[in-house]
DNA sequence: GGGAATATTCCC
DNA sequence: GGGAATATTCCC
């Protein structure tokens, strides 16, 4: 039956937004605990049929076959069936791939045996105004570390967000512009309304 | 097999993004196409067996059974079960609940016989700051001719025309919140002015 | 790898 | 009903 392949609603949702995951956060995002649950599973086949698993320092995890993986776990777990969908919120959340001929990642707070750490994990920050790291403006030895084109993509980001910034202000003044006249506008009623009320009484 | 149930990837989508939805946008987005497409659906059902419909004028459309629809019908088009996340689809776009008896909803751009007007709906939109990434091909040209130096004195100039900007926006925020507060206090007075025919005449 | 749009969930 | 976080998709 078609709906069985939606995975049930997660007990551990709940809990993690009421808390807020800023400083003393208790649950791991979902995305965490289901790929850690699905290493958990694969523990149990032998090595010979693992799709997926640690590697052998237990510090990060192999998917031996992303093809089976795609097709067969991912559905268990999550809403799609999508190698890369799954590579995003890796990304999105800080792991690296750390070895070139086979989908190896890694975590520094992603370890075999260490449920605990999940929670440390933090997606990484998508903020619309501030600059991306290596752009921090406090960095004023950016011309020393960097290349010429490096200086320049910063300037061009800068430039872009200068951009956005020119015209959310001429949003802004436009809204303005717009009490402005409202305001007038009252205010008249208002003088109208004060000035002759006896007349039609 | 858990994978039927996960929805084809929807053709549409594809095109969608490249357009853009600003002005003259060609593709709906997948939510209405796939809304649509349900309803068309049920129109082969007879009226008796009917789940969800389009109501009487063809305005508008009404979710009979909210539990079979949830169950039966979502997973077909959708990546979830629940009512609430379709409700919540159909805020996003604007829909308005018409009835208080029933599940029927409404969208000026959303009718019986007109596909085309759905690439009118557009999403409310939640916009801290958009636009679209673009790289300023004519100010690429200032890498060639100029030094590390010079680059990142222009970086360094719109380092700071954008902390003057982002200075300016604060305060512009700040007199629209002063406008906003005087509207009510303006409106309140205009009330009591109005209400009261003071003076005692 | 990551920006950004859309989708889904959760909460008020 | 809608704000906001997370998930999924699409694109560069």
């Amino acid at each position: 039956m078609a709906t069985d392949a939606i995975p049930a609603p997660v007990s551990d949702q709940n809990l993690s937004r009421k808390i807020g995951r800023s400083s003393r956060m208790k649950c791991p995002a979902p995305f965490l605990s289901k790929t850690y649950d699905l290493l958990e599973e694969q523990e149990e086949e032998s090595n010979i049929n693992k799709i997926v698993s640690w590697n052998g320092e237990g510090s990060g995890f192999v998917v031996w076959c992303p093809a089976e993986f795609s097709e067969v776990m991912l559905p268990k777990y999550f809403k799609h069936n999508n190698f890369s969908s799954f590579i995003r919120q890796l990304n999105t959340y800080g792991f690296k791939k750390i070895a070139s001929k086979r989908w190896e990642f890694q975590h520094e707070k992603f370890q075999k045996g260490c449920r605990h750490l999940l929670s440390e994990i933090t997606r990484k920050k998508y903020e619309p105004s501030a600059f991306p790291t290596y752009l921090n403006p406090s960095a004023k030895n950016i011309i020393l570390g960097s290349t010429k084109e490096e200086i320049n993509t910063s300037r061009q980001l800068l430039m872009e967000e200068n951009q956005n910034l020119k015209r959310e202000k001429m949003e802004l003044q436009m809204q303005i512009a717009h009490f402005k006249a409202l305001e007038v506008k009252l205010l008249q009623c208002l003088t109208q309304c004060m000035e002759s009320p006896h007349n039609k009484n």
